[in-house]
DNA sequence: ATGAAAGCGCTAACAG
DNA sequence: CTGTTAGCGCTTTCAT
């Protein structure tokens, strides 16, 4: 293995110079450097990780929890995962992946090994027993959802209340006065996530300004849970013109299902959903939606943590997303027959 | 930071024996062992992962490379990234994530740095560029799916030629005389991945042991993709009285556009599919298929690295899973009218 | 069964 | 602008 000793040897300089030039923490003049990156390009040099590591005190990875519970929909988590890691690399990091089932255990441990220098944490709960570990951790961090209390750390998120009162109010401009929203499976309201609360509440404070009758009702996310929603909506509820569906995964046999009960999207029925535009545009019809810029989100947070790492930038406190909404071709004003 | 000198004083001991207790390379006596370990929880005592790295040259950290590249189903590869996820934790490794963007590039850095032991590189393709960069980094690896050359390489897959032929097997002994494959898309094919060759190849050899006409079906990831084959289907070979379906993302569009038709799952056409059993289940009906073990070899190859980490069990050269069909509702026996 | 001590390869003062 | 040198915290011979 070649180090930096042979290296420093091989341009005629001393092993300082060879660490300088690589990382740029001083000035080298602009010969010296390019001798030595010749011999580093020569020799085929990489810098020991460990080494650095340890005399640095940064080991330049970054570790990602993902979530592994029911509910989450799996394209948007892999999405954040490919682009935290893009993103990382930009700024010469690397990913190191720890999953949910470790618990704040596997925290504790790449912290206190030092084996990461920052953490970002997906899907977390309003009281999410990571968020005080993350905080005596005493290392930056960013959570991805907000928690109840945020003292002292750094939360980012869509800002699904805005959200939830976007969707409201484009079917409210459209002359919809009664809505349902359509949401994410039981369990995920039961353990508080921020996400879908935020959304539901954001959705019915915009309704009771605009005097819109709604109704929440949270779905599995399977074909016979969504065909049974739309069944008791039409049964129970055929006064309802639109809904706002909050669940990627049935959104598709939602719009199926409508359709099966003899409604048509949007002609009789609106449907506005809060999804990655990229499965906004590929059902049919496509949907009018809110967008989840899970790019976007998992860049800042990466640009957030690195701030933090360098202490130039200390960004702290709640960063939320402006929701944008798309119009497509699943809203349409109200039919003014009756 | 607590260090391991301070374990030491606190035990009442020399630091190799806090290290040699904690890695259980050498016999410790029972009472110093249990002294050590109450002295490293009483301390609250993390090794240092960069030093441990640097003294050991082993980091305890696995690479592993995600493929970004469409075609692939998503839900799939999640499933595979937290089994190997966890796989790693139970032999004490971590996993470092990596995409398929950074390239060779990639590989010559982890393995440069140090900053990993062992690598596992997903969605090979038969000539596939980081297989030769895989042999020459020496160190250990794993490839799922099989490329053209595996000399000094250990890879790992499902038999998708055997899963292929089984699929055959279970409709021409249901009397199907005429079977089309709808596959993956297109650009799978072209880049020549394994997996969708390979099962097209097993399919067509036990159709012609069978005497089973057949052909096959490239098919995009979108419901009009799957709308556009099954009318092609309809129209141009409707004597076609099964399908096997290698395309998790369409295989419901697929079934409802077959019912659309006119066309009923099992009655009027069978239908058999290559994908994960959680998928299968969930469809309606059920459906027939062949499961794809992303777990079983997830762990498989976590294991492969370990034991040639270890020394102890070097595993080189191809290992295949068996599949395994099971039946469900979606399958039936060719209707004897005409 | 345990200790002492020599590195592992790199970074960052300190010195010039 | 560049060189010298003292660690960073751990593992692992080599001793005993």
């Amino acid at each position: 293995m070649v180090k930096i000793d042979d290296v420093a040897r091989h341009a005629g300089v001393a092993p300082s110079t060879v660490s300088y030039v690589l990382s740029g923490k001083r000035t080298i003049s602009e010969q010296t450097r390019e001798r030595v990156m010749r011999s580093v390009r020569a020799l085929g040099y990489h810098p020991h990780a460990g080494a650095r590591s340890l005399a640095s005190s940064r080991s330049n990875v970054l570790a990602l929890v993902i979530p592994l519970r029911s509910g989450m929909h799996v394209p948007v988590i892999m999405q954040f995962v490919t682009s935290i890691v893009t993103a990382a690399r930009e700024y010469d990091h690397d990913v190191l992946l720890l999953t949910q089932d470790e618990g704040v255990a596997g925290l504790r441990r790449v912290a206190g090994t030092s084996l990461v220098d920052a953490i970002i944490v997906m899907d977390v709960e309003l009281f999410d027993p990571r968020v005080p570990v993350l905080r005596e951790l005493r290392r930056p961090s960013v959570l991805i959802g907000i928690p109840a209390e945020t003292e002292g750390l750094s939360c980012i998120d869509l800002d699904f209340n805005a959200a939830g009162a976007l969707c409201l109010e484009h079917l409210a401009d459209l002359g919809h006065r009664r809505v349902a929203l359509i949401g994410s499976p039981p369990e995920v309201y039961k353990r508080e996530t921020g996400f879908a609360t935020r959304t539901v509440s954001g959705f019915k404070q915009a309704a009771a300004r605009r005097r819109v009758t709604v109704s929440v009702h949270p779905c599995e996310s399977t074909q016979l849970a969504a065909m049974a929603v739309v069944a008791q909506l039409t049964r129970m509820q055929p006064e309802v013109t639109a809904v706002v569906v909050h669940n990627e995964a049935v959104l598709e046999f939602l719009i199926k299902a409508f359709e099966n009960n003899g409604r048509h999207v949007p002609d009789d029925i609106s449907v506005v959903a809060i999804c990655p535009d990229e499965l906004a545009e590929t059902t049919n019809p496509g949907v009018t939606s809110v967008n989840i810029p899970a790019k976007q989100i998992a860049e800042q947070s990466v640009k957030i943590l690195m701030g933090q790492l360098t202490h130039e930038n200390p960004i702290r406190g709640t960063t939320f997303h402006t929701p944008r909404l798309t119009e497509r071709e699943s809203t349409a004003a109200k039919a003014d027959k009756k």
